[in-house]
DNA sequence: TCTCTCACTTC
DNA sequence: TGAAGTGAGAG
């Protein structure tokens, strides 16, 4: 049960490790950094008696607590709402029997994510939510089928970075703001069977990002720190917070647990998929990700050139003003010269648009990146050729000189989007050849917990490429070995967790044979969690402990953790005596998308957040570390299991850590210098390749000019009046058609 | 940059 | 039928 005595700890591992804490400092001072408290980031308190307590925002809590204490109230046993009918004293909860099982899991429609990711995935955030596209789906396999599994999926930063979508590529343009709290999406239908979620294609595409930090779509639970093994905030919702121009990396989590209670000990694995990597936007920067959405996304079958959408309205306007405008322009200058210009002007489309465009950008996009260089007509045929074609794209590490990297390390900080011009080395696609390590990358994951499919997959190219650079991008290695299918392992019973690679990696010593609900209620912090359809699993699971605090909690927003502690104890439910209905989870997991309406569908988990966790957690924090922890861990062990839910402990020396469980990574950055954690950004980070979406549009506009160009010379003033306004039809309509064009080359 | 509305789509 | 998801475009 516990974690600690199999699992060798290392202070602040566990936090630096744990899925659900903050990656960095920020996150526990935002209140103080924003200048005001976020509703769902409640200043935390720990009560004395650590009693339970438990509160969540009134929109999301009372229909929460309605259910629940409806349930309560009129007789009906928690028990009586899902399958799983017997109650037990928290005490006696005792972790999933270990199950032998070898999860692996593949990310769907990779080769649209790869086509994205080519080109720097945007995501449009906006107050009220937008769903991603592509939709995050993978796919299951090597579970056990009698066993019961949750499966969540989160988003964290993938760097410290801010930034800006300049001269069509994107660039760092500073350090990341204040990072908003984290919230985890719990899959609808969990908990479930390994045969269950192995007959379908997972997905989560209810999930929402927003930038509204006032969004309520979510909750927070808090534990006790000194008993729980779970320390730490732990929020979930159906809409996940980011910040626009930050780049993002979302993960899939592998939860074995017939219930939302066991998560504290249950066998927790986690799966980044390098390519998923994306930047928050506000407003669509690059038109290829427009255009690529456009073209996949069903709901945007308006804007397609083909039918009678809107866009082909417009077109066909501002083709006509073009005519109407070019006819009048021969009127008044008649000579061939105009045809030509035309003509040029019309090419210049052609280019941006299609083939041609990829090549402008090739030029460009030559000189940043060898690989990259290629049109991006070419990259999507190597896509489409297999991994090997075009590593780089998928997982790539640029050595660059961006700031973030900078900072961090000498170490090769990955960085996706970036793609800098003219001749930077940008290698992603070096990197990954160079070093076999890349192979790691979860990209290719059809991630395995031991991350080996992946590699062996993808070996066969990267290995023959090993140049002269190999020593330089060797530093990069750590990085990609970050891709790796994590997989963390809290279950205490789990013998093999000192055995990995990563035998620093353990809970802290404390926790040992400790329960995670030891008599020690949950806090619920109101403005913390925010849960989607696993919420509803999850305030099953909390039901009693929602129950107890629900009346004092409903329209609480406002109390904070110590009240709704004294609610809870004026209740009689003490975390200690309660009970929990683990079939409420099962009960709104069923109904997974209805029921939770309210919230969402809200799973509950446990999610513990404590005072003392978050003044480990800003400790640890100090350490850029923490923020990638988990690509850290992929980097050094693929198949590294940790407990998400150990207690977070202070971590004495982030670098420390890092030596010990990461030891390449470590040295990686020990050799860059100051150790900011951004090697591990950039392990997470594949280099993107992504350089065509500025190069395109470069090239759409360097087209441009070249053809005014050409006509100057041969135009009067006049003539370059007219030319000059036809230009400017031109472009507006090189806006419509070479969106289409391009995606049609781009699109197989 | 961000927010909002719009016309259009899917489900 | 209508709720909800789209990008465009104006402000």
């Amino acid at each position: 049960m516990s974690l600690s005595m199999r699992d060798p700890v290392i202070p602040g591992t566990s936090m630096a490790y744990h899925p659900f804490l903050p990656h960095r400092a920020p996150d526990f001072a935002m209140s103080a950094v924003l200048g005001h408290q976020p509703p769902f980031f409640p200043a935390l308190t720990l009560p004395p008696n650590g009693a339970a307590a438990l509160s969540l925002p009134g929109a999301l809590a009372k229909p929460i607590m309605d259910q629940l204490v409806g349930a309560a109230e009129t007789g009906i046993p928690f028990s009586s709402l899902g399958p799983q009918t017997h109650l037990r004293p928290l005490k006696t909860m005792e972790p999933e029997e270990e199950v032998e099982d070898d999860p692996k899991v593949h990310l769907e429609a990779k080769e649209l994510w790869d086509q994205f990711h080519k080109r720097g995935t945007e995501m449009v955030i906006t107050k009220s939510g937008r769903r991603m596209f592509p939709p995050f789906k993978v796919r299951c396999s090597g579970l056990d089928k009698k066993a019961k599994y949750i499966l969540l999926m989160d988003i964290i930063a993938a760097d410290d970075c801010r930034y800006k979508f300049h001269n069509s590529r994107w660039m760092v343009a500073g350090k990341a703001d204040p990072e908003m709290p984290k919230r985890m999406y719990i899959h609808p239908d969990s908990p479930a069977t390994g045969e269950q979620w192995m007959s379908k294609v997972v997905t989560f595409h209810k999930l929402k990002l927003t930038n509204n930090i006032s969004d309520k779509h979510g909750f927070t639970l808090a534990f006790p720190s000194d008993q729980a093994t779970w320390q730490g905030n732990y929020s979930f919702g159906t809409q996940t917070i980011l910040n626009s121009m930050h780049k993002y990396q979302p993960r899939f989590h592998i939860v074995r647990a017939n219930d939302i209670l066991k998560l504290p000990y249950s066998t927790f694995r986690t799966y980044l998929f390098p390519e998923t990597e994306f930047i928050a936007v506000t407003a669509y920067q690059n038109d290829k990700i427009t255009q690529l959405k456009i073209d996949n996304n069903p709901f945007a079958k308006g804007f397609r050139d083909t039918g009678n959408g809107r866009r082909e309205k417009r077109k066909q306007l501002t083709l006509q003003s073009m005519r109407v405008f070019d006819d009048r322009h021969k009127k008044e200058n008649g000579t061939s010269d105009e045809s030509s210009s035309e003509q040029a002007a019309f090419n210049c489309f052609a280019q941006s648009s299609s083939p041609a465009v990829s090549t402008v950008g090739t030029s460009n996009l030559k000189d940043l990146c060898p690989s990259e260089g290629e049109s991006d007509a070419e990259a999507d045929s190597k896509e489409e050729h297999g991994p090997e074609a075009c590593d780089a794209a998928k997982i790539s590490t640029t050595t660059s000189e961006d700031p973030c990297r900078d900072k961090g390390s000498p170490a090769v900080k990955a960085h996706l989007f970036a793609a800098e011009p003219g001749g930077r080395p940008r290698d992603s696609g070096r990197l990954d050849k160079a070093s076999p390590d890349s192979r790691h990358s979860p990209a290719t994951i059809s991630s395995s917990t031991r991350g080996l499919g992946a590699e062996e997959r993808r070996s066969p190219g990267r290995e023959s490429a090993a140049t002269s650079k190999a020593a330089e991008e060797a530093r990069a290695l750590p990085g990609k070995e970050a891709f790796a299918p994590l997989t963390v392992q809290t279950d205490p019973a789990a013998a093999h967790l000192g055995q990995g690679p990563l035998p620093g990696l353990g809970f802290a010593p404390g926790l040992a044979g400790q329960q995670f609900f030891n008599g020690h209620p949950l806090f619920l912090h109101p403005g913390q969690f925010a849960m989607g359809g696993a919420f509803s699993s999850m305030a099953a699971g909390m039901g009693p402990l929602l129950a107890t605090v629900s009346g004092a909690s409903t329209g609480v927003s406002g109390l904070d953790s110590t009240a709704m502690a004294s609610a809870a104890a004026a209740q009689g439910l003490s975390g200690a005596s309660a009970t929990l209905p683990f079939h409420l989870q099962q009960h709104v997991l069923a109904s997974q998308g209805l029921a939770m309406s309210p919230f969402g569908s809200l799973f509950p988990y446990p999610y513990t957040y404590m005072a003392a966790a978050a003044a480990a957690s800003s400790a640890a924090a100090s350490s850029s570390v923490h923020r990638h922890p988990f690509l850290n861990l992929n980097t050094m062990r693929p198949r590294l299991r940790y407990s998400p839910y150990s207690i977070p402990m202070p971590v004495p020396d982030s670098s420390g850590l890092l030596t010990t469980a990461l030891p390449s990574m470590a040295a990686a950055a020990a050799a860059a210098g100051p150790l900011d954690g951004k090697a591990a950004a950039l392990a997470a980070s594949p280099a993107s390749v992504a350089v065509d979406s500025g190069s395109e549009l470069n090239s759409r506009s360097s087209t441009l000019s070249s053809s005014s160009v050409s006509l100057s010379p041969k135009l009067c003033p006049e003539k370059e009046a007219a030319t000059s306004e036809l230009q400017n039809i031109q472009r507006l309509v090189s806006g419509l058609e070479a969106k289409p064009d391009r995606s049609r080359s781009a699109s197989p």
